[in-house]
DNA sequence: ATGAAAGCGCTAACAC
DNA sequence: GTGTTAGCGCTTTCAT
């Protein structure tokens, strides 16, 4: 900035003020300035800026995976509204762990970033790091994956009624015994798909097997073993919805190995976004959550929440549907 | 940091120094500024250290789309590496505009990050903004899709090969008049896996029609048009060859909306890390990436540049190969 | 309309 | 082993 100042035999002032389009500048500085920028090829340094104004233009977004159809989208959504701002994206990856998730909390802040949107792990119990952002006037929302019971603001899908629907569906469809695939006993959208499914059961009067809601912990491998487990027992459901989209995978081989029919031996419904449903063997049913949506939302959101000082998003709760899509995983034989 | 000063009664100088392990500071001091940064929660503020240091310890990951199983997953290896350096990653997404594209890259200059990873838009087709990167003295690699005849360095993946060998495989069994869909004619990955398609036809005396390459461009519906022109068509092909996952959907559904079996009467082959690809209808034979391994190397060069003054990065070429996963929609009937 | 100068929070060279 | 101080590149009063 000092050498364009140079070159332009103008101070630095009148260089900072003309690059942001300050109206004590005369139209004719300010071309002159601009021209020469382009011509030198200048940019702002940004954190120059940063430390000066304590904002950073960038936001953090905190996940537990990247590759999974509905956080990419999500983060899409995010993006989108990111750059139409001019706001820079952090993305961090928590893998699941508490710990990691933590430290990087821990990391947002000190003015790194404006806003964080976050995904809790599935391993999340407890919302202290995230109280302490707020307490550090850190704006923060939760998309999709919330933590119940504390006061930030949230992008969440209808969970429970979408549990109820799908073992509605289910039961429509023939079935006597479906479970439910939890991945977490402490995430809220599997505990709240998991209490709409069995108060489906019990309106439809359907005893409620202790086995109702299983739990898939570990790694892929772990997770199949004990799908596996699940489809060669005694007492094999006849019917499964499976809370998260990573649990489809791991059905279908499981089914498909085992020469298990679906739907005619067992009915599936999974909770994704996965693109490629249409065309899995067979068509797979889901519950399709807004992913693009949802991402777009909570980054609006967070973004009243960055933009608008006195503006208390905290106690903000959007719920956007997602919707059954039949295919034939779920058909009545 | 001052505070932090006064509440111990040391300069700010011991402070900083304690804070970054400097063995010019007593065991019992550095203890001491440690204990009281933990129970104040103090934190560096990144953007004074960056502006001191001229560092920033981010990096910026530039592609074209996240909703994408390869992508998705070579972030991940670039955030596993970044992770690990204490890094953090910025994203940004071209959408694969050229336009955005440039505009990203002039938005990592100034020092906002230490150096960028991107996978080029399918519309680039200059180098012009990644040469200017260089210039700044911004370490900078390609990983995946590389802007070719540019001195940049690159971790790509054995693409004439793949291109021959999903060419030989299909003719082997029993395509003969198979076609291969590009999505881009400036795309590198396109080209040379186009290219060594086309050379096994000849080396397999195969006369290679007018249409053997089609390039399939533009929204979803477009791709979708145009694959079911191509396979309505008189002389319709009895194979394909997708040069990318998200072509894949696209043949699908035209090919079950068209009553067209695969394999029997259309062979399908696609350079894919989807991972549904064995649950698919019928399962997918792939050319398959090592997309994770691809962003973790890509992620490791770029460190070594940027770590290493005087290293010079730029004529790093690594090839890391991708594998022909068959499964049933490629077999002999 | 333009410029001088202070200071954002940190680090490093140098003094003690 | 610890403290003083200058300055990273920018923005913003306050003068002129």
């Amino acid at each position: 900035m000092r050498e364009l100042a140079k070159e332009l035999k103008v101070s630095v002032a009148t260089v900072s003020k003309a690059l942001s389009d300050s109206h004590e500048i005369s139209e004719r500085t300010k071309k002159k300035v601009l021209e020469a920028a382009a011509r030198l090829n200048y940019t702002l340094n940004p954190y120059a800026s940063s430390l000066r104004n304590k904002k950073s233009k960038t936001i953090a977004v905190v996940l537990p995976e990247v590759a999974d159809n509905f956080f990419s989208l999500a983060i899409n959504g995010i993006q989108s509204v990111a750059e139409k701002k001019g706001y820079h994206v952090l993305i961090y990856l928590s893998h699941e762990k508490f710990s990691n998730e933590k430290s990087i909390l821990a990391e947002c802040t000190s003015g790194r970033v404006d806003g964080v949107l976050i995904a809790v792990s599935s391993e999340t119990t407890d919302a202290g790091h995230i109280l302490n952002l707020q307490r550090q006037n850190i704006p923060i929302a939760f998309f999709d994956r919330e933590f119940e019971g504390v006061a930030v603001a949230k992008v969440i899908t209808n969970d429970f009624e979408c549990g109820y629907l799908s073992a509605v569906h289910l039961i429509k469809n023939g079935c006597k015994k479906p479970v439910f695939l939890s991945i977490s006993s402490s995430l809220a959208i599997c505990n709240n798909r998991a209490k709409g499914f069995k108060a489906a059961l019990l309106d439809n009067k359907i005893t409620i097997p202790e086995k109702a809601v299983i739990e898939c912990k570990g790694s892929k491998e772990q997770v199949y073993s004990q799908i596996k487990n699940l489809l060669t027992s005694i007492n094999r459901p006849d019917g499964i919805v499976a809370s998260v989209e990573r649990l489809a995978m791991s059905v279908y081989l499981v089914c498909h190995q085992m020469q298990l029919s679906i739907p005619n031996e067992i009915k599936v419904i999974v909770f994704s976004t996965l693109e490629t449903a249409p065309i899995l063997n067979p068509p797979l049913t889901t519950i399709t959550q807004p992913a693009f949506e949802i991402g777009k939302t909570a980054a609006e959101l967070l973004f009243k929440g960055i933009e608008k000082k006195k503006y208390n998003m905290v106690n903000e709760t959007i719920m956007l549907p997602s919707v059954l899509i039949q295919r034939t995983s779920s058909q009545m034989c």
